[in-house]
DNA sequence: CTGTTAGCGCCTTCAG
DNA sequence: CTGAAGGCGCTAACAG
């Protein structure tokens, strides 16, 4: 009792006794043990769970150090899983991480099905949705202006007189894919111009599988005059296909052909890129750390049986 | 206590009773209490601590990643950590996480201090050190082949025919810059070549300073004709430098400087760089991967009473 | 100022 | 096959 009085930091012990249990502490380096501590009633885990679908991905690594950032300022740490974009592994996940007591949750969901964070799958501990939400979900949720960005973006290019423009996204059942076709698509109809449907491809995973789309829609009859990738991993695989068809195009003494792309997310290099793009730039470090603040607010009680909140962070569009 | 039994595979447990207890918890969405299961003595936490210094940083990242992959296969979850290069955060962070019971460690040490992770602050933990060492350090750890790398790399600089090789490394007290500074100084030995004093610039902690170090080194009297890069952060700055330097003397017609660039870690788009680059390349997250093998044989008894082990991973000389 | 009691949720051991 | 007892490490509440 007497060491947990110290190391809960020394009220009501002797001098002489605190100091002597410091240093066998020290000596003996003694750790309290923070799991069975936080069985006490009323006592915290100290841990947040974030589940991602892939760390490997420079967008959400930026996520979770914005997360960390500032969890780690009130002395939690994070406990970080990989979903994978598989829905059974994300459903293991929150189950595990809930088993583990995790205070809170800040989540990439997967898919679209209320059913996963349900509420008696929760236990009561609060979530907050990153990049991506759930329609039918009652949490807090951060989101990119998405729409309002690939609104922008498309009305540009169709201003700039493009009319077969390209549209290479996600999964469709992805939040952030929907919402960013929901923009281009409004786009098109402000401007009174039918999208090109031979050109809307959507389901692409990666960089490699945008990539060879790019390519076979440049090899097509009618190829795209413009380009709008709908997210970072997008953006890599169309910027090789581009750059790879610009070399060839050099090496046969041939003028590359004149792409105009737009890029959803921007990424390191985007400024050097070899081909010129303009990108729908937003910090996914701010997007972790208002998640965090979100989630913070609900475990501090500030936020104490508001509704769930919806914040949309603004995009910049910037030319390369 | 039948509860615990239908949970831990319903061994001797009448099959209606099973069955009862399993639509229960599902219906009351009972999560089985992790921490207070793992203070009983036997039972591990299944918890693996990961320190690094930034996960913003996608080389660590992509380790993260490969740590991740390899633990989650023994149900495992990692807590991340941050130690922004900062020994003190360091020494909190180990403390924080041995008190919460982690069964291992996998950590890019910041300093060169052995007593951050003596045995009586580690508690029995296993540690694994992962891309930089401590030389004093009693731990099995994973590199990449550092020296050989940069000396292959330097050599190659050298039998082009540079004399003027700047070098530019990070601090001196993370193994990874000391050893990188050794290959490129062996091989100078080797081929009886003095390297240029004036053109090694260590202490370089980002892309910002690796920059304006670049610029400073071009504008010199005596400026160097090629330069060793000795890290991804490193890189970034200096192909910056190079490429705005370029675009610079394009547009007043002069011909842009040439510099023979080696870049230390591969990066996304090195093959796509505004300017020719040769790569040391190595996989991070084969790192990660290879660093958690080596915790997880320490986990489950196979590397009984070994010595630490240490591997070197090798690396891969790309041109671009 | 210091120590005792009790109970958080779990599972090993033993009794029925 | 099922349940009761006990203890893992910790700290709130109470006693001294």
């Amino acid at each position: 009792m007497t060491v947990s009085r110290v190391l809960a930091g020394g009220k009501n012990v002797r001098p002489a006794v605190r100091e002597h249990v410091e240093r066998v502490v020290s000596e003996l380096g003694y750790h309290r043990n923070e799991n069975a501590r936080s069985l006490r009633p009323g006592q915290r885990s100290g841990l947040i769970g974030m589940m991602i679908t892939n760390i490997g991905n420079p967008y959400y690594a930026e996520m979770v150090q914005g997360v960390e950032q500032v969890v780690s300022r009130t002395g939690r740490r994070i406990l970080v899983g990989a979903t994978n974009e598989d829905p059974q592994l994300e459903g293991q996940l929150l189950s595990d991480f809930v088993g583990r007591q995790v205070e809170g949750l800040v989540v990439v969901p997967v898919g679209q099905d209320p059913a996963v964070f349900a509420p008696e799958r929760l236990n009561r501990v609060p979530l907050v949705l990153a990049s991506r939400t759930i329609d039918a979900a009652n949490a807090d949720a951060v989101l990119i202006s998405d729409i309002a960005g690939a609104h922008d973006a498309t009305r540009i290019l169709l201003t700039e007189g493009h009319r077969r423009i390209a549209f290479l996204g996600n999964k469709i059942t992805v939040s952030t894919g929907q919402r960013r076709l929901a923009g281009f698509r409004a786009a098109h109809d402000e401007q009174g111009v039918e999208p090109a449907g031979d050109l809307i491809v959507l389901g692409l995973q990666d960089a490699a599988s945008a990539q060879s789309a790019m390519d076979e829609l440049l090899d097509g009859d009618d190829a795209p005059t413009a380009v709008f990738a709908a997210n970072n991993r997008i953006s890599t695989g169309v910027i090789r296909a581009l750059s790879r068809r610009a070399d060839r195009a050099r090496a046969e003494c041939r003028d590359p052909e004149a792409v105009r792309l737009f890029a959803f997310d921007s990424f390191e290099f985007a400024d050097m890129a070899p081909v010129p793009l303009s990108v729908i730039d937003h910090d996914p470090r701010e997007l972790g750390r208002t998640a965090a603040q979100l989630l913070l607010s609900r475990l501090d009680g500030s936020a104490e049986g508001q509704e769930p909140r919806l914040i949309e962070l603004p995009v910049t569009l910037v030319d390369h």
